[in-house]
DNA sequence: CGCGCGCTCGGG
DNA sequence: CCGAGCGCGCGA
């Protein structure tokens, strides 16, 4: 038999199948050893005493296929080394191979999406243990009268029907022994798995659920289409139509995907999942240590488990035959990747939808456009959830002018609304959320005589000064800088911070309300992968009275306190040079605006801006996500934007400008010379510098093209598939953020 | 990706 | 003439 195989190696050399003899015992999945790549050469004197023949050098590979003959030379095939394990199944070979060839990348990189880390760098094993249970004919053995712990463990074993060897020990020290040596019990080498939520199992409760949640299964079990969009507003009861469709295909004997943002990943969200479905669920996060993410993985893949939870990548787990495929927040950004392959979660989930023949389910309270389009023209399902669960109005929101604060002189980042609000939240002892999208202390420091401000000299963007640690910071790649006493550019004393950030607010705040605990989370608090965690435990506790924020604030956890959400400065977001900005402002007030409220008191908002006419506000403030979604998609159409068009953009990145330009210069002409042969399909074409400069060292130019007919998008992936040395071109269809 | 090979260049 | 350095192509 001859086996076909990619090797572990992602560079587009090698990206091929390459041949190799095997038994009929090798399937395609299996994760082998193969000899590849220049040997080491024998000594010449065969026999002598430097006669030892260097080992033979291999690589892992991974069989996509094993057939009966190949068409390479017969003796020039090599048999194949050991079989480590089969961790890929049929589905997931196909769809690696769909994925490398819609996104160009070498098939090993995709292959690698399907396996947890932890297998490939080898540093977790699998673990096995000793289970002890009762003989069948236990009840015979004799046992002497006095042998107390033995019997104790009987009885014990009785109650509990296994356990682990360690355990026993433990309990009931050499009675295991004794028993196991009369034939009373008897044990079982099995794998054991790490289990991160223990004992949680348990209360499988079955909500009831009201009229709207009924329908809305029923909605996306009825409809002929594959996607159906669940548009509910917060605290429709959403999560309970996913988990009732989940139960549904557990129940037929299939597996299901839950797909969450990786921040809504919550102690509590888990607990409720172990709670409804025990040890069926598999939960796949960055909270888990290493062998514990890999015992979840491989309960998928073995089928004790078929339910994978979790964030983006959670879409590559082992399950086979699928029932059904959830994505909640389906508009959120952490659904695409930022690193090659640059898949789209969305589509990977359709494959696999597809590939099984099972339903998909998106579910947001403020779909994205694109999403939103398809559904309205009937290529999704569309069901809504326009009434939160016990008809609970949505919190108030109040537009505030700040224009109107500074004429009246109120130079603070809070408006006497804000202020009265707070002021009343803490009298009442309820909490509040102040929600800010930018860290530090002050957007930048600036010189007051020339106009000098501080740059990051890796990156080409303005530094953040951090109070804490009384330091400007790069928010891109990290890097710490002295503040300087004098302008390092005319020398003059006047340094000034401009613009507000998180620190500053905390400053202010307490200024303000000597008196109020305050809690500030953003990425410079959550440091460690639990870090956001814990600060939202003591906010939930009552350990504090306010909670600063960034965007991390905006995403579902409810606090029943808090009766106020004040969002300063929510234009700030509007303007980025982005044809998405619009929408993004859109969904985060929506949500932030979410978190205020409880079951008697609907709570209020605050929303600060120095656009109060703003249409993106106005409906933000009103929840209507329909006249949004009117007004922005035909502004879109209007100005032939997503999804009417598409944005690619060539990136040319390298830390030597001149290699980088070169290969700039080269790649446009090419791009330029399809441009002009196929100008009908192009709305925009330009090369440039990337908003950034530089990142991390890296210089960064661009291509930047808008399509109106995206079929030349092939093209454009095959003229930028060239090497350039010491530089790195990659193809960004949509991209999120254009920096 | 890592290796071996062959070509080139500079030193002796 | 030799050794180090580098670019290229190969791997089944």
């Amino acid at each position: 038999m001859v086996a076909e195989v990619i090797v572990d190696i992602a560079r587009s050399e090698v990206d091929k199948i390459f041949d190799y003899t095997c038994d009929g015992s090798v399937a395609a999945g299996s994760r082998v050893e193969v000899p590849f790549g220049a040997q080491g050469k024998s000594s010449p004197v065969q026999g002598s005493l430097f006669g030892k023949t260097a080992p033979p050098k291999t690589v892992t590979g991974f069989v996509m296929r094993v057939k009966e003959t190949s068409d390479y030379p017969a003796e020039k095939l090599k048999p194949i080394g050991r079989v480590l394990d089969r961790p890929l199944t049929e589905e997931t070979l196909e769809l690696a191979a769909k994925i490398a060839r819609r996104y160009r990348v070498p098939m090993a990189l995709c292959l690698r999406l399907f396996l947890p880390p932890e297998l490939r760098a080898g540093k977790v094993s699998e673990k096995y243990r000793n289970y002890v249970r009762l003989a069948p004919n236990y009840a015979q053995v004799e046992i002497k009268k006095g042998a107390r712990r033995q019997q104790e463990l009987i009885a014990y074993l009785e109650a509990h029907g296994e356990e682990s060897s360690a355990a026993l020990g433990k309990m009931f020290g050499s009675a295991l022994a004794a028993l196991t040596g009369r034939g009373a019990v008897v044990s079982e080498r099995r794998r054991a798995y790490r289990d991160p939520y223990r004992g949680e199992e348990g209360r499988r409760e079955t909500k009831v659920l009201t009229a709207a949640q009924r329908n809305a299964v029923d909605a996306v079990l009825g409809t002929e289409k594959t996607v159906t969009l669940i548009h509910g507003v917060t605290g429709s009861g959403k999560t309970e139509v996913y988990l009732t469709l989940i139960a549904r295909a557990i129940a037929e004997g299939k597996s299901a995907i839950f797909l969450v943002p990786e921040i809504s990943l919550t102690p509590q969200m888990l607990s409720q999942l172990r709670a409804r479905f025990g040890s069926m669920a598999a939960i796949l996060h960055s909270g888990l240590s290493a062998g514990e993410r890999f015992d979840e993985w491989q309960r998928l893949r073995d089928g004790v488990a078929r339910i994978a939870i979790g964030a983006r990548s959670a879409i590559f787990a082992p399950v086979e035959n699928v029932g059904v495929i959830v994505i909640d927040e389906e508009h959120d950004g952490s659904y695409s990747s930022e690193t090659a392959p640059r898949y789209n979660t969305f589509d990977v989930a359709y494959l696999r939808a597809r590939f099984n023949r099972c339903k998909m389910v998106l579910g947001s309270a403020t779909p994205s456009v694109e999403t939103y389009r398809r559904a309205e023209e009937g290529q999704y399902a569309l069901v809504k959830l326009p009434e939160r669960i016990n008809a609970r109005p949505m919190p108030e929101v109040h537009l505030i002018d700040m224009r109107r604060e500074v004429r009246r002189g109120n130079p603070s980042p809070f408006s006497a609304a804000l202020r009265e609000g707070l002021q009343k939240c803490l009298r009442q002892g309820n909490q509040a959320i102040i929600f800010l999208n930018r860290r530090g202390y002050s957007q930048t420091v600036l010189c007051r005589d020339c106009g000098y401000f501080a740059k990051c000299s890796q990156c080409d963007v303005s530094l953040t000064y951090h109070s804490e640690e009384d330091c400007l910071k790069c928010h891109y790649c990290g890097a710490r800088y002295r503040v300087p006493q004098v302008c390092p550019s005319c020398g003059g004393k006047h340094i000034g911070y401009v613009g507000t950030g998180t620190q500053r607010v905390v400053y202010e705040l307490k200024k303000l309300f000597p008196a109020a605990r305050i809690l500030r989370m953003d990425m410079d608090t959550t440091s460690g992968k639990e870090g956001h965690l814990k600060i939202l435990k003591e906010f939930s506790s009552h350990k504090a009275d306010f909670l600063v924020g960034t965007q991390m604030v905006a995403k579902g956890h409810d606090f029943p306190l808090v009766t106020l959400v004040g969002i300063l400065d929510a234009d700030m977001s509007l303007h980025f040079a982005d044809y998405r900005s619009g929408e993004r402002t859109f969904q985060l007030v929506t949500q932030v605006a979410g978190r205020s409220g409880r079951a008697q008191d609907p709570g209020e908002v605050i929303l600060q801006t120095y656009e109060p006419e703003n249409y993106i506000l106005r409906f933000a403030a009103q929840y209507d996500y329909e006249g949004f979604y009117r007004h922005e998609i035909s502004m879109r159409e209007a100005t032939m934007f997503p999804p009417f068009a598409r944005i690619v953009r060539v990136m040319v990145t390298g830390e030597k400008e001149d290699a980088a330009l070169a290969a700039l210069k080269d790649v446009y002409e090419k791009l330029r010379a399809l441009f002009e042969e196929k100008r009908d399909c192009f709305l925009f074409f330009n090369r440039m510098h990337s908003p950034i400069k530089r990142i991390k060292k890296q210089y960064r130019y661009q291509v930047l093209m808008r399509l109106a007919d995206s079929s030349v998008l092939e093209e454009i992936y095959a003229l930028t598939a060239e090497k350039y040395k010491d530089v790195l071109v990659y193809v960004e269809e949509n991209p999120s953020n254009l920096s």
